[in-house]
Formats: structure tokens, sequence, C-alpha cells
DNA sequence: CCGATTGTGCACACTCGTGTGCAACTTAGT
DNA sequence: ACTAAGTTGCACACGAGTGTGCACAATCGG
């Protein structure tokens, strides 16, 4: 072993013990979950981070992806498009369960979804992610707009920018999950809620909806993808009469 | 004048007709200005850039500021105190109507507002900021609290997070307002409302609050500083029973 | 009108990140 | 066991930004 230059950069570079070498596949799988998280930290960290952070030397990512752009477009197509999917299976008469149910999927996102979202804004790849999320956004006008004619949504502001507000009040959800941790449970409820109060409703009236309506309950996603509701319980056992206590979402004590 | 090496960059440079140059600490204010406008956009937009906007050259930046931190640092801390302070002012018995005018208040900074918030969470400059908004923050977290103490607040969600949340939704405001565009008037009653329906009022109380309560009427900022009452009637007419129509905020028309 | 400020133009050194080339080594697959 | 794919270490070329030095022009403040 020749002289190892040992890199003073920020990585420590714990070259020792390199994994053990999977497939060539998983290292590529590998590289665009690394992306994911390391961007989500930092927009615009280094190919020298990613690679790091998926086990392998910046050198290696040119074996995959023949610039760092490709390597990120994956990650938006990717993001998008999964998001995108999973949107557009929504459905419900009651438009504000719809968008309830709207917050809760991009819930299950949280880590694509924010990366996405931040790219959505900035730099020469607004227009790429901007129109593979184009249906999604298209969907929420639309239930939006149904909502407002049915009376069952705020029609103080227009619908259009009602739905920009609303996608922005999920994205702050799970900023806030990010920054100071909120576990599932309690993020797929407050996603709900902020949502549909930022769509008009009053607080009670969102906790009712989220509360008393079976599609909106939290359900445990297994590895593979398969869903199952989750109903042990909570912490508010008996809440019928609107009176006192009426804790969801929160984790921590009012008091 | 020998040969001018054309910056093919994105700055097309128009290097003619140089501002008539007026005193010195003109420049250094025009060049935080020119950093806030710039920042606004692109967050880590170039000194070139920044100094272009100026109307100065990159060489002069470093006349009034030894590094590119150092005026970033600037545009921060003071766009962090003229929040802080106009926020620290804001007193009212009736919490949801605090929280209203801690939004409007916000709405007068937007363009500092954004930024400093943007660095707020980016960056080494993170602390800074943070530290220097903390008194603002602690204010809004109380008068949270004090809201769902007397009972006009939402208690489902924990005073922090929900003060976190607030913060958000305003902040999503101003970021509509810079990117598709939303004029004065129509921005300051959105923020208020927007937080209001946050803080957990359905949006025909959040209106009715607005609308009824004078201190929240919105006011024409003359250059100086001086603010005045602008009240000529508006669009919306006879609203008195809960009728039909309701709009307010919107600017497009509900169809 | 003179002198100190302030800004301009250019040149240069340095850093950081990207993208490539190559030789040597490791591992999966058959 | 052999081969080909996949990785690793360097080395090098480049581009974009920052920070500095210096001579020279523009301008304000008296």
């Amino acid at each position: 072993m020749p002289t190892i230059i040992e890199t003073p950069t920020e990585t420590p570079a714990p070259t020792r013990a390199r994994a053990p070498r999977r497939d060539a596949a998983e290292n590529r799988a590998a590289l665009v979950e690394a992306a994911i998280s390391v961007l989500n930290r930092d927009i615009d960290g280094s190919l020298e981070t990613i690679a790091a952070e998926a086990g392998l030397t910046r050198r290696a990512v040119y074996g995959h992806f023949a610039t760092r752009d490709d390597l990120v477009r994956e990650v938006l197509t990717q993001g998008a498009a999964r998001i995108g999917a999973s949107i557009l299976t929504i459905e419900h008469a009651d438009a504000r369960i719809e968008i309830a149910l709207y917050g809760a999927t991009l819930w299950l996102q949280v880590q694509h979804a924010s990366v996405t979202a931040e790219f959505a804004v900035r730099g020469p790849h607004m227009r790429l992610v901007a129109e593979a999320l184009e249906p999604a956004r298209a969907k929420l006008r639309a239930t939006v707009r149904r909502g407002v004619h049915d009376g069952v949504l705020r029609r103080d502001i227009a619908p259009d920018r009602l739905a920009r507000l609303i996608e922005g009040v999920a994205l702050d959800v799970l900023a806030e999950a990010t920054h100071e941790g909120l576990d599932d449970r309690a993020g797929h409820t407050l996603v709900m809620v902020a949502a549909l109060s930022v769509a008009g409703l009053g607080w009670r009236e969102a906790d009712d909806l989220v509360a008393g309506t079976p599609e909106l309950a939290y359900r445990v996603v297994s590895a593979s993808g398969t869903a199952s509701v989750n109903d042990d319980g909570g912490t508010d056992a008996g809440r019928a009469d609107a009176g006192a206590a009426h804790d969801t979402t929160t984790g921590e004590p009012t008091r």
C-alpha cells in the first residue's frame, strides 16, 4: 500500500473497512439514496459527499452517471414520478377528505418530497420538476375548486392560490419533521390537519373530520409496500363530548 | 481604453454610463440593498452579480466589506434586527389579533424577511440569524401559549410547534408574493388570514376578525415611514349577512 | 483648484468542485 | 479459474468564485 494521502477534508474519510461490495445496480441505488439524503441537508452538496455517503469514491460515481446533473435529474424525476403517481390515485367524494389524503400521501414521501420541492423553486431544474409535478398539482387545484364549489372549503382565497398555500403548509410540516423530529404517526395527522386548516376548517372541524374518517387512519407501511390499518387506540380514549382535552397530533403535552 | 475584456458571463455587464457616483456611504447602502435583492433570487449569488446590481465593480465591494461573508452578515443582522424590533412592539389583549399583527408586520418586511428566513435554515449563518431572531420567536411562542390558555386558539398542536407552523405559513405567503405577485393590500390581508387559519380559526372567523378589527386595517406606508389608515371601501360593499359571496384577500374572481 | 476618497481595470494566487484518463486491484458470474 | 464488470487512486485540465495588489481615473469636500 503506497502513500495513502489522508484527505483532511470535512469527511473524515474512513477509508478502512470498505463496504463488502454487493452487486452493481445496488450501488447505483445507493447513490441515488445518498443523493436524496445529502441534498436534503444541503441542496448543493458535492459529489464527494454523496459518493462517500454511498460508500463509494467520487470517481466511481462516473461509472453510473455521466454527470452530477444526471444524478440529480435521476433523483428528481424519480421523486417527482413517485409523488405524482401516488397523488393521482387519491379520490374521494368529499374534497376535504381528498385534501387530507393529499397531505397524508405526501407524508409517506418525506425525503423525496422535500428535495423535489426544494428543486422545484431553485435553479435550472425548476422546469423539469414543475413539469413532472404538474399533474399532481393540477389535481390538487381541481380538488380545491370542487371543494369551494361544494361549499366545504374557504371562499375568501382564490382556489389556485389556496392550492399553492396548501402545498406550502404541507411542506412546512415535512420540514418540521426533518428539523424538529416528528414521529410517523404524529406527522401523518399533522400534515392533514394543517392542510385542512389552511383550507378553511376550524381546528375542531379538522380534528373531527380526521378522527371520524376511517380512510384517514394511520397505516403502518411494511418495507415491501403493503399497508395495514393500525388502530391501537392512541392517547385519546374517551373523546366524544367536545369538552376539555382534545389533544391529538401533539406529542408534547399542552402543559 | 485598452482591451476591454468583455465578460461573456450571465451579466451582460453594461459597463457604459456608470452611475454618476453619489457619496460613499450611499454606495455601501446600495450594496446591501443589491445583496438583499440578489440573494432573494439566488441564495448564493456571486459578488460580481451583487456589485453589478449596485452599479459597482466587484473590486469596489472590498472597499466596503472585507469579505463576501461580511456583506452577507451585514444583510442578515440588519434584517434580523429590523424584523425583531418591529415584532417586539406588537401588543394586544387578544392573542388572535396579536398573531394577525405578527403576520402584517412581517409583510412590511417581505424582502428582508425572505432572505433572513432563508439563511435561518441554511449554512453556517443559521446560528447568527436564529439568535438574532430568537426574541421575536419567543414572543410569538408566548402569544400562542397565551391564546391557547385563553381558549381562543387551537389546542390540538403543541404551542411551540404551532408557533413554528405559523411562522411557516407566513413565510409561505411572502414566497407566494415573490413568485406569483401579490399586491400590497392583498398580501397584508392574506398573511393575517393564513396565520389565523393555521392558528385554528375557521375561515369565516378569521375573515370576520380581520375585517372587524380596526388595528388590522391596511395602512399605506409612505417612503419616510409614516403610516396612515387607508379605508377606501374595498370591493366588499354589502357584507353583513353570512350569505353568498364573501370574497376578500383574493384578487382573482372565484369564477 | 487641490488633495484625499472612492471606484476602475487588470493581473495573479488560491480554493473547490467537476469531468477524464489510466493502471492496478477486487469481486461476481459462469 | 478466468473474464469482465466495477472500483480505487492518482494526475491533470478546467471553470467559477473569492481575495489582493497596483496604477490610474473620477469625484467630493473644502
